[in-house]
This record gives structure tokens, sequence and C-alpha cells, in this order.
DNA sequence: TATTAATTGTTGCAATTGCAACATTAATAA
DNA sequence: TTATTAATGTTGCAATTGCAACAATTAATA
């Protein structure tokens, strides 16, 4: 299955669809850096299969996950405005992404729904940002934590979908404090850990 | 001006549209809270006039300015998940605001035009939160400055869309210690500011 | 204009966090 | 399996930040 992108489209028309796009799908090895090519404001990458990453590197040598894509998730709309800042956008597994610019689909598609269906694709990367910025606008390490796993748990238990190095980042903080303040909500009983099963004791 | 939400549609389209939406336009005076009302899932807001601010208060107190939105901004999609927040949508300046349901866009329009005015709005919002994940992200409350500024410049000037005191929040800083910090930036000659205009000496 | 309210500037101190270094454990590849 | 690499746990210390309290300035309103 392709994605949301084409759901209750036929065959058909989603060929014609591709060809008037110009839409491009490209294969990508695990641990592939993919550049510049996506580094255009103004495309919408959309992730068939695999898994991506988008990294911030700076210039004291910082590390910082900007994005963890999974699924059939979309990325692309890359701020290209921070030039000291180094971008990559690394495969995790072999990976296979589309590659639509937006002003193709405003141009030439006139489909209602591939246009509906880029709208609910939009919209759920609108929902993701909001819960990200949630996260990040706590001020503390335990409150960034606690948000994250309120937001990503389900009946209370969060699976990490990356390793704890990596959330760190992804929380942009510094991983031993972290593992600090996550020894802490440990010892007052706050949660409980099992490798990436992480289990919310206290809530509100 | 309505906004782009009906940019190249004629009159009668849009009071069509409008009616299929079932949307209702609603006005609030200044420094009013809007409350529940805009706190579902999935609805799109859409400022016409005036200047509005989604702020999370949380049980410590502490505020934070999750969006500040003006113009023709949109808003809505706002997490529900944690209840432990307290959101609230306060206007600052007499405020019209337009409230569509993203599920009668779905059902009911077919319009190409209105859909891909919708494409717009939420592919510009999405490129809006890049740039504030790109400014959280940073460790430093130094690093966060820069970022911001260096994003929200044209030529090298800035003007605060807000006050300092909100820059604090909206970045997720202590005020006082964004005020040491500036105070640095601009001793190391790194900024010049004359009330709410910024210069930056120093950029990469 | 006078009065009140809001914003900004400043500082010491305590708390939090980042950093670095290293030990331990887990995961991956040869 | 064994070797190698990556991830996690732990800690002291320095740097950064939050917090509180208050002064100074600016803006808003009667």
């Amino acid at each position: 299955m392709m994605n949301e992108l084409f759901n209750d489209i036929d065959e058909t028309s989603k060929i014609r669809i591709l060809q008037e796009l110009e839409a491009y799908t490209r294969k990508y090895e695990k641990n592939k850096i993919i550049l510049s090519s996506v580094k255009n404001d103004d495309i919408i990458c959309i992730l068939t299969t695999g898994h991506v990453e988008i990294i911030k590197n700076d210039i004291s040598g910082n590390v910082t996950i900007i994005e963890d894509i999974k699924d059939s998730g979309i990325f692309g709309a890359i701020s290209a405005n921070i030039s000291s800042y180094d971008y990559e956008i690394v495969t995790k597994e072999e990976s296979t992404i589309i590659i639509i610019e937006l002003d193709n689909i405003i141009k030439y598609i006139n489909n209602p729904i591939f246009l509906k269906n880029v709208i609910n694709i939009l919209y759920q990367k609108i929902k993701e940002f909001n819960n990200r910025i949630e996260i990040l606008t706590n001020k503390t390490i335990r409150d960034k934590l606690l948000a994250y796993f309120n937001i990503m748990s389900n009946n209370h238990i969060i699976y990490l979908p990356f390793s704890y190095s990596d959330l760190a980042n992804y929380l942009a903080i510094n991983r031993s404090a972290m593992a600090r303040e996550l020894k802490a909500l440990k010892e007052e009983g706050i949660i409980e850990t099992k490798g990436k099963r992480i289990k919310l004791l206290y809530y509100i």
C-alpha cells in the first residue's frame, strides 16, 4: 500500500496523477544520507517504506533529531532559513520516498479526492508538530519527558520508537542529564521501564 | 479581504462553500478568552482580522505562548492529549475568526480551487512550525535567540512582533535569564537593539 | 496630565543542566 | 562464538538557567 495519498483513487487515475506531478520515487539503502535534493522549501516527501530521520548538526557538533519518520509519514518544507546549520536526511532502514513539488499539485491536479488526501496528510502533520512544540515548550527535562510520555502513551504504556539516546536528541536535552532524570522518575514511582517499554504510574 | 482561503473564488461560490461548510464566523473583543469551543482536534480556525495568542498554563503557574497569530493566520488542531494543561486562546485585539470543521471540507467540498487554497494554508503552517521547532531544539538561550533572530530577520533587521516578555514565553525560557543573555549579546557586539528593533551584526 | 498598570533591567542565589569521562551492558557483524 | 561497535548507566564539576525580588522605565487609561 502506497499510503494515504492515493486512498480511494483507482490505479488508472493514480498513474495519471503521478505523471502530471512529475513525481519521482527513489529508493535508498540503509544509513544513506539524502542530501540537498530535499532541502527545497516547497516539496513534499512521502516515505513509502522504511524509516528516515532528519538530523541537524550545528557548528559545535551538537546533533538534534528534527524529525523521525516511519510508516507513511511525510517530511519536507525544511527550513532553508538558517544557512549555518547542516541538515541531513538519513535513512535508518532501506527506504522508498516519493518526492512531489507543491507547485505541481497546485498547477496540474484537480482531482478532489487526491487534493483531500493531501489535506488530510498535511493536517496530520500539523497535529504532530503541535505535539512536538507542546513537548519542547516545557522548561525542565522532567516536564519534557512527562509531556512526551503523555502524548505517546496508550493506556499509560509507551513504546519508544527509537533509542534513549535518540530520545534525548529529539527532546533537545543532554543524554546523561536525561538518564539522571529518568532514574529519579523511577525512584519516585512515577514511571517503570523495561527496555523501551515505559509505563506511566502517575498521571494527572 | 477574507484571506487566502477564498483566493480566486467568486463571491457566489464563496457563499455556497461557506454554507456547505457550515462555517461560522465569530467576533471577539480585545483580551477575551476563547475557550473550549476551539479545543477540538479537528477544526481549522482562520483569523480574519485581529490578533490572538494560544497560551498554555501549567500547574506550577508557568505561562507559555504556544502560538502568536496575526493577519490571516490559522490555528486549531490543538493538542487535546494533555489534560493536565489549561489552554487559552486569547484575543490581543478585537478579532474575527472563521471556524471550519475539517470533516466538512472532506465531506462536502469538491471545488479544486478551494481545496488548493486549503493546501497552501496548511503548507504554510507546516513551514511556520518547522521554524518554531528549529528554534526550540536549540539547547541554550543564546542559540534560541540567535535562531529566532535569523529566522525572523529581513536584511539582518528584526522587528519583534510582541513584547520581550512574550518573546521569553514564546522561546520557553525565563525572562530575566533572556534579558541577561540579550545584554551579553549586545556587549559582545553581536546585536544592537532599539526598542523592538533588533539588528544582527554578526551572522554566519 | 496624573495615576495606574505593564514592561523591562538588574542581581544574588539555588537548582538544573550540560559536559566529560568512564564502566557496563546490549546489539551487530565477522 | 568472538570481536567490534553502539547504547546505556553513573558521577563530579562547571556552566547555565530559573527564580525571586526590586528598581527603573514605558505604556495605558482615567
